[in-house]
DNA sequence: GAATGCCATGCAACTCAATTGCAAAGGTTA
DNA sequence: TAACCTTTGCAATTGAGTTGCATGGCATTC
């Protein structure tokens, strides 16, 4: 069984054809992808297969999804032992210019000091400017 | 003149009818409003011309926009002497039950250490929760 | 005040990402 | 094999956002 595989058996998740191939996609691009990007990625399977497959993916953590405003959602594989809870929250990063959105997986979320009684549950946090091509 | 048209003045845009509802509408609401929810309170005012009054008080800083995550954008009236620069943005708060949108305007971004390379314009950081009244 | 020009507005149409309904295919279990 | 459940492909729909175009309103010039 290889890795993409096994990714899926870990967390529960029935490896089937559409989902290794949009998972090792994933893997493969190592940055964050729409539906539109993989769709194109993977010109023979159907687009509403491939978005199911991400909603399945988002529930069972394999992924966590990100809004950076571009208008399309983005997802990107959320690394080993993640839960998506906001101890295992990450900056985003989005190139203005040529529209990658990048996981910063090195800086942690600091805590953040919310109003009485707000509870912080998730997160989308989203800078936006030049990536390294393109400053 | 009244407020509303002292801030639009103040800011070089012209006080039209349309903006000047929309405009007073954002700031009786408090709270980060989206086209729909002014479009609704506004039931006499076209949609396309809230929207362009939106972009227009977005291009001249009367307004910031937050994506939050629910699919629709927000708008919410800029704070006094604020130009949307990267020490002006504050965190916003998404409610995931109510949907409410807040401003944090009391806590200040940290400075974030960046990917060698990379630079930062603007940013869209929205924590989701639930806030004081549905918690 | 008439003519001119510019910007704002209303309305309709359109774009496009996301989502859903449904039937066929595939796989699993009895 | 038969019954069942899940996944997949295809088509259609939704809904926020956006745009084209003609009209209206206002201001400036003649
Ligand atoms: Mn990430
Ligand atoms: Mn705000
Ligand atoms: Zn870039
Ligand atoms: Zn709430």
């Amino acid at each position: 069984m290889d890795k993409t595989e096994n990714i899926l058996v870990k967390k529960r998740v029935k490896p089937t054809a559409v989902r290794i191939l949009v998972l090792r996609y994933l893997l493969d691009k190592k940055k964050a992808q729409s539906l539109k990007d993989i769709e194109l990625g993977l010109p023979n399977t159907d687009r509403s297969s491939i978005f199911r497959s991400l909603k399945t993916f988002e529930e069972n953590k394999v992924v966590h999804s990100i809004e950076d405003g571009s208008g399309m959602t983005k997802y990107a594989v959320c690394a080993e032992g993640c839960n998506c809870n906001p101890e295992d929250l990450h900056y985003h990063f989005y190139c203005t210019n040529c529209s990658i959105t990048y996981c910063l997986f090195d800086n942690p979320i600091p805590q953040i000091k919310l109003p009485h009684n707000f509870r912080m549950q998730q997160a989308n946090m989203v800078i936006k400017g030049l990536c390294d091509k393109c400053s």
